[in-house]
DNA sequence: TGACTATCCCCCCATTCGGGGGGGGGCGCC
DNA sequence: GGCGCCCCCCCCCGAATGGGGGGATAGTCA
């Protein structure tokens, strides 16, 4: 028996993009275009009654930032996937459209057959990316590694008591639990200081924990 | 003419899993197994002179963390890329790999024939995860707006504050951003404190920005 | 040996902070 | 009109904090 077809919404400014996807996605079998915009308001209005499995959504959108709208579109879809179609590896573009709740995230230039796999992929729970995005994603990662450099001219102590204060710890609780005195905490909390330059146990805790 | 195979080198303390991946890569056209590791340490001594591409690391080793060898691999192979192979899906696991620096992520115990297409992508420069760890991993771009949800209760007006705190600024310093009174800003503290369930500025900017 | 650093401890002092009161004005809801 | 909430301002007080000194010990390294 045959599974009935992923339905697909598209939003995208782009005309022949748009198009081709439609065509691409009625023509394939275990596939089905449920509609197509070509921005944002009239998607919002009229994407409730096709009631998508996956979003197609193009992050241009005329007048709106693809990225914008997907709080609201998954405010009325909660169910359904959305799957971003960048231009560019812009990382500002896709860490936004990841952040309001993409569960996936493709270049739009390449090879449209990934588009089918990536639908696919997303409605089974996943989150399909372009390898290059992924990429990126992935060293957003080791960023933080690139943090704990000017922070490991620390001391192994200095860094006890700052891991400390960033759990919020004043500092006869900090003194108490390392065992040492009250003033040996103050004492190397201004070397940390110095060496942060910051001027507050607050600071340090963001700068320790950014 | 024939590409030269990847050189994939294979740490693994699972034993048959070992055996599978080298029969697996010995096998096939296009890529070869330079070297098999049971343990971190003798990977460490014998893999510089496999000079692989590509490492399939296991994520858990006899007496050490693989996550935490993917450094010194690094430092001795800058260019080889480093595909994690974890037996779960523990978010704590995955990130610590990722912010090591390891190039992707596979859960090593569904169909390994992922396995060589993952190794072609990460090859490639690309970032090959399986789904249910690429989705975690999405998931954790989105969890900046979970959190928001606890102190959503906060008021606007505190939730400016809190902001400024989670900078280090001090209260006369948010006042004078905020063009109100330093008492207004202590008010405002008084309420976040008892919202948050914390007692002090530094607790309260951690549960905002952890 | 001396220079250097990490770790530990102590002093003083002005400022800030946290916690406890007390208000007032505005806005929306029942 | 009352009631609750938000935003704003003020008081007091003790404790914590930050910033400035000082010094002791031990280990490393050249």
């Amino acid at each position: 028996m045959m599974p009935s077809p992923i339905r697909v919404a598209l939003i995208a400014g782009d005309a022949p993009l748009r198009r081709a996807c439609a065509q691409l996605l009625s023509q394939t079998p275990g596939f089905s275009c449920g509609a197509a915009f070509g921005s944002a308001p009239s998607a919002l209005h009229g994407i409730a009654a096709a009631a998508p499995d996956v979003i197609l959504l193009e992050m241009r959108l005329p007048n709106m930032s693809g990225a914008a709208c997907i709080p609201q579109l998954k405010a009325l879809l909660p169910n359904a996937k959305v799957v971003m179609l960048t231009p560019t590896c812009d990382r500002d573009l896709i860490f936004e459209a990841l952040e309001k709740g993409a569960d996936g995230c493709l270049l739009q230039h390449p090879p449209l057959a990934d588009v089918l796999r990536a639908i696919q992929e997303v409605h089974a729970g996943g989150a399909p990316m372009s390898s290059p995005i992924a990429r990126i994603v992935v060293q957003s990662f080791q960023r933080p590694r690139l943090n704990p450099a000017p922070l490991k001219n620390l001391t192994p102590r200095e860094e006890a008591v700052l891991r400390c204060v960033s759990q919020g710890m004043v500092n006869k609780e900090i003194a108490d639990q390392l065992q040492i005195a009250i003033e040996t905490i103050r004492g190397h909390l201004k070397n940390i200081y110095a060496k942060l330059q910051v001027r507050s146990r607050t600071e340090a805790a963001m700068k320790y924990f950014r």
